[in-house]
DNA sequence: CGTTCTTTTGACGAGAGTCAAGACTGGTGG
DNA sequence: CCACCAGTCTTGACTCTCGTCAAAAGAACG
């Protein structure tokens, strides 16, 4: 099932399965979703702040932003999309934008309509919780984002982010000499990591100089992968890569008597 | 329904009929959830990273937070949980946390089992879509705080969150004079906004310096809102509070033939 | 009424922002 | 094929916000 399936939500399917187990009566309903698909210019809106969505966006191919603006006309990224993902699968239950969507690269996306996805969550509940699984994932990521921009300091900042897009967009864990490709330029990183261009540039050589990263082109490439993650202090388990482990619900039945609650356990 | 109501969870259908429309059988289904209470001292696990949860967490009194956490030590929070929220609703599509969930203060929670919410989430779809679009707002949430401490200096990034804490605390628009309770120390606030405590306490008597705020015991008073709005940018739509209106399907049929798609909006 | 946690202040240093200018790139059109 | 051009990337010098260290005063709790 690659991007370059005639049904690019075939794609959409299997992120869903990683993570989900789901029957055939679910995949078939989802691959029979109808998506219009248009390729975007970079830094080309997609969702305005505010506006009223109609249409979950899937990304095919590029790179998709969500961004949070300030009168200054600073902006900030919030979240990233790559590839695969839906980027804005949550829009199905909120469809007032907080935040504005636009694209870093030029990019190709299919919209599917909310109404669709709305109908497929009431009749098949299996798919009522992926979607919810899979827009908890992005509160995770989104938990350490908060991480890693309110804690680190600039280079592990960036150390983490590059860790977090490895395994990302190979859908596992990292290794040593992994590359992955970053449509963004070095004003998109800056908006991601909260720092200025000026000093993501600065700290991009840090890193390179340092032998923990390579760049050029638009790939990154990671020579040393425990080294990296040690300077990140990065951990994979919130993206819930697991191998292809899909989620299974606890085989016990309900237990009448719960286990100690954790609240005996030590504070700090 | 307050808070002193016999059952807590009364508090919880509440909260969701604010942004979901729930029937009678739906709302029954969640009174008949049983949980069970317990008190927990301040800076207390509750819940520990990486732990295997069996329950989800509603706070009746009190506050919580969720944290990540360092090997310096350092911890940064990254959401916090109020008097009549469900903590980590998420679990119960992602029993593994990825983060700490610790009281800050002397709070009563309950705890409610997995295994039931998601017995309910799959009889009822429209608490399957209530308990998404109730992550889905906390997903917002955290957007918000990554734009407030990627974006924001320490003045307006406080002012920003006193913001939203007094939404969050009365369920909808602020106004001048209004106060919250604030249960959490300066230090507790300097792990919210990514600061020290001493930068925190600092940027405080600036804000009080200036009239934006009046804070003393664990209450704080704004005495003009749309002072410290302006001074903090804020705009409380990503909180999804509109007063009490509930959520509701597009009353429109599926439209073969959407409106053109916001590619064609302007850039920048 | 002492112990511990929290708040408050000051002096100093460092990481990151700002301003500015030059080098490099890829894409466009003559 | 080359010249141009807008958007990137790179670098240096200077500034300022915020972090660090330290100590004392104030609250909370038993």
């Amino acid at each position: 099932m690659s991007l370059a399936d005639p049904n690019p939500l075939a794609c959409f399917v299997e992120r869903l399965s990683g993570r989900s187990r789901l029957g055939g009566p679910e995949r078939a309903a989802l691959l029979a979703l109808n998506g219009r698909a248009s390729q975007i210019d970079a830094n080309r809106d997609i969702v305005l702040e505010r506006e009223k969505v109609r249409h979950a966006t899937f990304v095919v191919s590029g790179l998709i932003a969500s961004f949070g603006q300030m009168r200054s006309g600073q902006r900030q990224i919030v979240a990233i999309h790559l590839a695969g993902e839906m980027a804005n699968l949550h829009s199905v239950v909120i469809p007032e934008a907080s935040e504005a969507l636009q694209a870093l690269s030029a990019t190709t996306i299919v919209q599917v309509p909310h109404a669709e996805l709305r109908d497929l969550a009431e009749c098949y509940p299996a798919l009522a919780m992926a979607f919810w699984r899979e827009s908890a994932v992005r509160n995770a990521i989104a938990a350490q984002w908060i991480v890693n921009i309110g804690g680190r300091s600039a280079l592990p900042r960036i150390a983490h982010l590059y860790c977090e897009l490895a395994c990302r967009e190979h859908g596992g864990r990292g290794k040593d000499g992994i590359s992955f490709s970053f449509l963004a330029t070095q004003m998109h990183l800056a908006d991601m990591t909260g720092l200025t261009a000026v000093h993501v540039n600065r700290t991009l050589r840090q890193l390179s100089d340092q032998g923990l990263i390579r760049y050029g082109g638009r790939v990154v490439t990671i020579p040393d992968w425990n080294r990296l993650v040690e300077v990140a202090e990065f951990s994979s388990t919130y993206l819930q890569l697991s191998g292809t482990a899909p989620y299974s619900a606890p085989a016990a039945g309900r237990e009448p008597t719960p286990p100690a609650p954790a609240i005996m356990r030590a504070a700090h």
